[in-house]
DNA sequence: CGTGACTTTGAGATATATCAATCTGAGTGG
DNA sequence: CCACTCAGATTGATATATCTCAAAGTCACG
């Protein structure tokens, strides 16, 4: 069973069949398992793994005192928390999953050490963080400038993308393991609104969202719908090059 | 004349006089000057150097197709762009001056090869871009959650302690060379809300601001007002530490 | 002392929030 | 296999934060 890590930093570089070996291998070392909707790792806690989703989707989030909450990134499988987080002497934020998680623990000294011997790998491991950083700055984009219409599309577009790039997506569809009060707590909106907001999208033939199962029949049109240009997850660069010398 | 790199990477650990030393060498090889309002970096560009801002203030933008921009981040003397951007083919956004700025343009080599001789300064560069990351995760956050007021207080409370932390403050003011217009675009506001916002901020005497100058007299409260929680700029960590082993 | 960039004011307009029901459907126990 | 339950989705009615447009004011600078 191919780790979807190597699935995903193989989007930038093609890996060795070396590299792809020692990769799954430091994913099976440690696994882990976490029940839908509980709390990964908490605000306050120090951290001693790097955690890897394996299956299942989790998200970051920040509570305020009066208890608003943030939804600041997803976590679909091939992701992983976080880290560069070392650097920082605790969490400032939470990670609760969305629905149930496998997550394999790569000790920091293992994977650190794996990068050292495959160049390769530290380069698409740097190159991971770097896209992280940019969906970051384009949900600051989205919550800041887009319309609910534009935000919800945008998300749904990223996600869908994200979850082709490790291959858990067919040609038009993917599952959506997240509830309206979550999507709302991502985008900044009022889960009211979101569903209103959905229900447009259903009606002008954009989506068909069903039992956590997401299908977008006509990606340009979403897309163009909602301001969305992919550019900034830097999917395929590379991958595309390599892929068209093959043929 | 000490760069303001190393105040800041001071905040986190304390560099030896060799370290400090380096740093501010490196920061005097290349210097180059840029007008206020222009831009630094283009989309679209791909990056030869790192910039590190010596005077002035810089900021990262995006601009959807129909005009709408969006400030994503602001820099201040010591912050540096984009060590991280390397990994990616080309920027997918923006970085333009706010007032006339001083750069410092570090060969990406040259500072690669004063990381390895001097691991704390590795250590304490990995440290700002953990925060930088931070920092956009908590924007995601004010923009998502935070009411206007609490968005304008709590970015004032913000740029304010970065300031300080790099020695630009004193005790209750510092400069803020932004307009109106570059506040909303930051907060995801109009700008005759922001000012409608700035001049309630004043009533309550919380703030003072006048011609590019920001006093914050009592900044318990405007923290307060804004719901601001400073440990996500995780500021002063370490340092406190080695400041109490010193007495 | 004029010019242009920025700020301030006023008067509506509207996107989105809030509150409170009601509905739906998957899972559970009897 | 049928009621029950409960989380989540949907609906309706109303409130409000924030936006838009347009004009007027202020101030630094040449």
């Amino acid at each position: 069973m191919e780790s979807p890590l190597v699935r995903k930093l193989g989007c930038f570089t093609r890996l060795s069949a070396e590299e792809t070996k020692a990769l799954n291998e430091i994913s099976r070392v440690k696994i882990r398992r976490v029940g839908a909707r509980e709390d990964i790792i908490r605000e306050g806690d120090t951290l001693e793994n790097i955690n890897l989703i394996l299956e299942g989707w989790a998200c970051r989030y920040k509570q305020l005192e009066d208890g608003r909450r943030q939804i600041i990134a997803f976590f679909v499988p091939g992701d992983h928390f976080d880290s560069h987080v070392f650097s920082l002497r605790e969490m400032d934020h939470s990670i609760g999953t969305m629905n149930a998680v496998t997550l394999a623990e790569l000790g920091r000294e293992g994977l650190l050490a794996l990068a050292e011997r495959h160049p390769r790998i530290a380069q698409s491991l740097s190159w991971e963080i770097a896209v992280r950083f940019s969906i970051q700055r384009e949900w600051t984009v989205s919550i800041g400038q887009r319309t609910a219409a534009e935000r919800l599309g945008h998300l749904l577009c990223e996600l869908f993308l994200r979850m082709q790039a490790v291959g858990l997506a067919d040609a038009t569809s993917c599952d959506l393991p997240v509830t309206q009060v979550d999507l709302a707590d991502a985008l900044g909106l009022s889960n009211v609104h979101v569903n209103r907001v959905l229900q447009e999208l259903r009606a002008n033939g954009l989506i068909v969202l069903r039992g956590r199962h997401l299908t977008i029949p006509d990606f340009q049109a979403l897309a163009a719908n909602s301001l969305f240009n992919p550019h900034y997850l830097h999917l395929g660069h590379e991958g595309r090059h390599l892929d068209a010398a093959d043929e």
